[in-house]
DNA sequence: GACCGTACTGGACGATCGCCCAATTTTCAA
DNA sequence: TTGAAAATTGGGCGATCGTCCAGTACGGTC
């Protein structure tokens, strides 16, 4: 047997399902009301009816799919028993994604509308700072200098690789995080 | 005297200028015609006068504003003396911008939009590779190690923390480029 | 002074936009 | 069985969209 109400939340899901797939296709700004109710096979009405607006639904589609990914990495980085190990995790993300794939586009699309929405940017911020966090943990625990800095430096890192990597191909992913390792090692002293 | 053709080359740069600026105030696919003349100070009709689409005004625009950024800090990167004192050019747009300012802003549109189009994302990539290039040059004439690898972090990385840091805060500049720093020195060895 | 071509104007075109709502269907409690 | 509540439909509203184009203004050349 399947309630009213449960079949209504099924409704809003597919919206949101939706919502996550065109932000990326087409841009955070060019997602329009029968979009979103044509992709999730509901009628154009009930975008407004679940929601309050076109923007909410973005807003809320992009915060869902920060916080599944964070609960997705955020154990495993937990459970690591050295540095390098958890950040292998971390450097995973460069070999699963191109930087063109619906995830990368989407949080980069999420980005760039939390400068224009301030709810959005509390939500994805508050998202990013318990994930570097969680990493700044695990690098204390290791002897990483710098722990809090190096965090940042690392999470921020991946998401520039992937934006630039998909703009213009470089080193293969391998070169790449052998050069991110470095930032896990004491500094020995300046060069010239 | 002004002859016709100079100011109409002129309301075709205004155009442009116009589209840097609200590539990043509004988002690259909410810029319409209208706003574009409105913003330049000219009638709507001539938008697609000395353009053929919207879309011809913005990627324009975008090339060109990169293109002003390579040209501006190339140069400095070639006559720099020391692989730390070019880097510092690299890191002075972490004080220089916010990852809200309209430069940020409006480069971070432009790899989103560079993904939905194949001329833009051509145009973008060969002025990145070129930068990428030159850093790889002085990083290799004092004996960075991987120096190719390296430049693609280094610039990747500046990109990414001007994201991050918009959406929170983290440990100041200073902080962050120390830990950047330590990608320019040999890698003493592994870490548990 | 006559002519030509480029720069420019401003509105028309159909399509689409976000949002709204009266009407209808479906479900569940009384 | 009946009535209230929730979910859903589909089209209407005024506004705006990209693009186009007939017509105007005017510097540059004979």
């Amino acid at each position: 047997m399947v309630t009213t109400a449960e079949r209504g939340r099924e409704v809003r899901q597919r919206l949101l399902r939706a919502a996550a797939e065109l932000i990326a296709e087409r841009g955070w700004s060019a997602v329009s009301t029968r979009m979103l109710a044509e992709r999730a096979g509901v009628a154009p009405g009930l975008v407004h009816y679940h929601f309050s607006s076109v923007q909410a639904v973005l807003v809320e589609a992009a915060v869902g799919a920060a916080r599944d990914l964070a609960a997705q990495a955020g154990p495993a980085l937990a459970a690591a028993q050295s540095a390098e190990e958890g950040v292998a995790a971390l450097f995973g993300m460069l070999d699963a994604h191109t930087g063109t794939d619906p995830t990368s586009v989407l949080f980069v699309e999420a980005y760039l509308a939390a400068t224009r929405d301030e709810a959005l940017r509390a939500a994805l911020g508050a998202v990013i700072g318990e994930f570097r966090r969680l990493l700044a943990d695990l690098l204390d625990a290791h002897a990483v200098p710098d722990p809090a800095a190096t965090a940042l430096v690392l999470t921020a890192a991946v998401d520039g690789l992937l934006v630039h990597r998909a703009l213009r191909p470089g080193p293969d992913g391998a070169d790449v995080t052998a050069v991110l390792r470095r930032l896990l090692s004491a500094r020995p002293e300046d060069r010239g």
